[in-house]
DNA sequence: TTATCTGCAAATAATTTGCAGTCTT
DNA sequence: AAGACTGCAAATTATTTGCAGATAA
């Protein structure tokens, strides 16, 4: 996993910091978690992974802080069809680590891609202008994935 | 809302019998809810229209009902940030009702949108094409939606 | 006839919330 | 000190399931 300028620990801080809100070692171990454990983590597995070096950490903890990254842009929540949450850090359109997601929905592996992004990311610009433009919406994001069936479960 | 050749009662009772599966009066309600009452309802939602026809109508079918259609490609099931699940009529991509979603993330409106369908649709097509070939992933489907506010939330 | 379908009530499972005490700043 | 943050337990909410009876084919 390479270390994207958002992910690392001292630019989170401050982030947070800015939002005036508080540094805490829950915080630190979700944060932790996220970077050390990979991409699209359930709350469940956050909490796991956190655990490990935070035991008292409780479940909500980690609900309230996920939903705070969130809103501050750090996060990205987002669903693949079964009815749990997902969560990883946020790269915007243009950052390196920028990816769309690949699922398969029989064994729920996910794969990051980004071959197509460039292209993908030049229509979907377009497009939010155009829409933005006719239905007068101020578009924030958008959400792009594929589902089906991976080599080994095509089987 | 126009309606598409997918959605008449003799269409959708053929499809439903080719399965091997039976029409009911439940089906049939669940079948007019879907096209007399728009598009993007919540279980609830259908539950509550289909009541007005059929008012011994339970809750539990509304679910199963609305599973099995999704299970024949006759309805799609997508979600958008809340956490109900919402269903719809399927049209599938080149047909004259394909349309994606634009989502106000503050009043929950959804407004349909098929002005860039063709240029979208024609770069989802390559990029599956690129993606299967890849990853080996057999894709069956994609989720394209974009979120923001809408003009009256704006404000 | 017979497998499918149904409504109901109870069970799940993810997420949220109230609260009283504990930290960060 | 003051407000933000926490863990815990209880509450919520959408969805699922078991079951015995009803019904479409």
């Amino acid at each position: 996993m390479p270390q994207h300028k958002n992910h690392n620990p001292a630019c989170c801080c401050r982030k947070i910091r800015g939002f005036g809100r508080r540094i805490t070692p829950a915080r630190h171990a979700v944060l932790d978690a996220l970077s050390a454990r990979g991409e699209h983590l359930t709350a469940e597995e956050v909490f796991k992974a956190a655990s490990r070096h935070y035991p008292d950490i409780g479940l909500a903890t980690i609900y309230r802080t996920l939903e705070l990254f969130t809103k501050f842009g750090m996060v990205n929540k987002f669903d693949t069809g079964d009815d749990k949450a997902r969560y990883e850090f946020a790269d915007g359109p243009g950052a390196k680590g920028h990816h769309h997601h690949l699922v398969c929905t029989s064994c729920r592996r996910i794969v990051d891609y980004n071959d197509f992004i460039n292209e993908e990311t030049e229509l979907l610009r377009r497009t939010e202008e155009g829409l933005a433009n006719k239905y007068g919406f101020k578009i924030n994001t958008h959400i792009l994935q594929f589902y089906g069936l991976c080599k080994d479960c095509a089987k």
